[in-house]
RNA sequence: GCUCCGAUGGUGUAGUCCGGCCAAGCAUAUCGGCCUUUCGAGCCGACGACCCGGGUCCAAAUCCCGGUCGGAGCACCA
């Protein structure tokens, strides 16, 4: 349109805004809380959860509540109590209250009184089997019509002990003839003789996630829910205790879900690797824990990014390592110091040469963050990448980068001078004679072995290989592939 | 099987509630160009999508019906 005028051409960049949604009767500050289960550290999984509760605290005002949900003492890992916050802390979420269900275990049992006391819970005492068979087809099993004061007598019996595991559990009646047989009279609590890790044998009747939920969510005074869709039919159970009591309802909102290939999450699959020694810990690289991805050299905000622009809907999705690890780059760029390390290496002499010296930038758009200098006196030996030096005919010439050119001759290389001349040539990474061993561990479980320019002898942190890739520098001889 | 939910380019998404400004925006990937002593960064360009079939309407990615495909849940885990 404006080509004979290009200069005059406004370009209005258009910049990408990925913002969530507005939530629905926010009417003031908000309470919002997350939820993991301890049974280990937080996973990549968790920080979706974490960082959409966080985002919508900080955009409305309000608190975010971090709840433990520890009521089944079979599935719990200490270590959770400690290192959840710690998680959420790298993560830049910010928790202002921390609920430990196990420790509120008396209001469930007065929540649970008093439903009973209204007629809305029995306690029932059949084989499951039975109690499935009989649910299955909308018949109410005998125990449905007991009268309150026998269940609460009955309850008592699993509270304090009288009943042994199995023996009883503690039903919320629903709808018998609801559609979904899951929502038809649920189980509030069952009877647990496992020892937990905070209370030891002190409980004996433990609530089932939907009662202590759908109880904490309206004591905590939760106004919004965000969680994963696999809760929906959770929420249709949870719902029912909140009519009973004439609570309010928060507003639902329940994200797809996301397919990590090849990430391993699952707590139960780690632990046993833990066990047989084939992780190394929580924050094995191989791992999707956020332990590991802090080890790689991520930056917490790179999750914030990548949740945010996923956003909230209701639609199952495959997590995008290409596009994560891309938000990551944009990210750490622009503070990464580069270095050489040679992969492989293959050591050539270079004949002809005078007194060589290199002159690399730390970063080539920050020349304020110096330079690199090696003296290599004259004809220097040094050690270039076999992949690249195999792969070019012999006469070929090429540019070791920040050094001189060279025209390869067999196993050694002739100097060929310093002027950039031809723009075509290869450009490859080199590292002196006195460059030291480095190995990166790669998340795949395989290293990478070669050797780092010794200046990077020192540093600690991101760094960018040239040529080769990203790696958290985490001693001398050792680093961690963050991404290409 | 039952209940519920969803479907926009290779990938991740915006838009769908309240139909028109969407011959569909952004990011990422790929390809090409410029720049650059990195296969990094930056800049420019190209490529590429509304699951299918009906219906309503002046007008449908958006509403309705049917189909297909995919997902979640399914009862002493959370």
């Amino acid at each position: 349109m404006h080509r004979e005028f290009p200069e005059f051409e406004v370009r209005e960049k258009k910049v990408q805004v990925h913002s969530l949604p507005e939530l629905r009767n926010v009417n003031g500050p908000v309470v919002m809380r997350m939820a993991p289960s301890p049974s280990g550290p937080l996973h990549i999984g968790h920080s979706r959860m974490a960082i959409l509760n966080d985002e919508y605290v900080k955009r409305y005002g309000g608190k975010l509540i971090l709840r433990i949900e520890d009521t089944n003492p079979a599935n719990i890992d200490p270590i959770a109590y400690e290192q959840i916050p710690r998680d959420l802390e790298w993560l830049g979420v910010t928790v202002h209250q921390i609920a430990i269900q196990s420790d509120r275990m008396e209001l469930y049992y007065e929540q649970a009184r008093s439903l009973i006391a209204a007629g809305h819970a029995y306690v029932c005492s059949c084989v499951p089997e039975d109690f499935k068979r009989k649910l299955s087809a909308s018949i109410a099993c005998p125990h449905r019509e007991t009268t309150p004061d026998e269940n609460l007598e009955g309850f008592q019996k699993m509270v304090d002990g009288t009943f042994s595991q199995g023996e009883a559990v503690l039903i919320i009646k629903t709808d018998l003839s609801h559609p979904n047989p899951s929502v038809r009279d649920w189980i509030a609590f069952r009877i647990s003789d496992a020892v937990h890790p905070r209370h030891g044998r002190e409980y004996h009747a433990y609530p089932m996630m939907n009662f202590s939920v759908a109880v904490d969510d309206h004591l905590l005074g939760l106004t919004h829910v965000i969680r994963g869709k696999d809760h929906i039919n959770n929420t249709e159970k949870q719902k029912y205790i909140f009519s009973y009591n004439n609570w309010k309802l928060p507003e639902y909102y329940h994200y797809g879900l996301v397919d990590f290939p090849g990430v391993i999450l699952k707590t139960s699959i780690i632990k046993k690797g833990l066990a047989e020694g084939k992780y190394s810990g929580w924050d094995d690289i191989r791992l999707g824990t956020l332990l590991a991805f802090k080890k790689r050299g991520f930056t917490p905000e790179t999750f914030r990014k990548y949740w945010i622009q996923s956003g909230m809907r209701e639609i199952d999705s495959e997590f995008s390592v290409e596009i994560f690890n891309s938000i990551n780059k944009d990210l750490i760029d622009s503070r990464t110091p580069r270095y050489f390390y040679v992969p492989n290496p293959v050591r050539i002499k270079i004949n002809g040469g005078m007194q060589l010296s290199g002159k690399a930038p730390y970063h080539p758009s920050y020349p304020d963050m110096g330079y690199r200098m090696y003296s290599l006196g004259d004809d220097p030996s040094l050690f270039v990448p076999a992949a690249d030096w195999n792969s070019l005919p012999d006469g070929t010439e090429l540019r070791l980068k920040d050094l001189c050119n060279v025209k390869k001759s067999g196993s050694s290389a002739e100097f060929a001078g310093t002027a950039m001349k031809d723009r075509k040539a290869r450009i490859i990474q080199w590292v002196p004679e006195n460059a030291r061993a480095f190995t990166v561990h790669k998340p795949d479980g395989t290293q990478d072995r070669g050797l780092i320019e010794p200046l990077a002898e020192k540093y600690r942190g991101v760094a960018q290989l040239e040529r080769y890739g990203y790696v958290n520098i985490a001693s001398e001889q050792t680093g961690f592939f963050t991404h290409p």
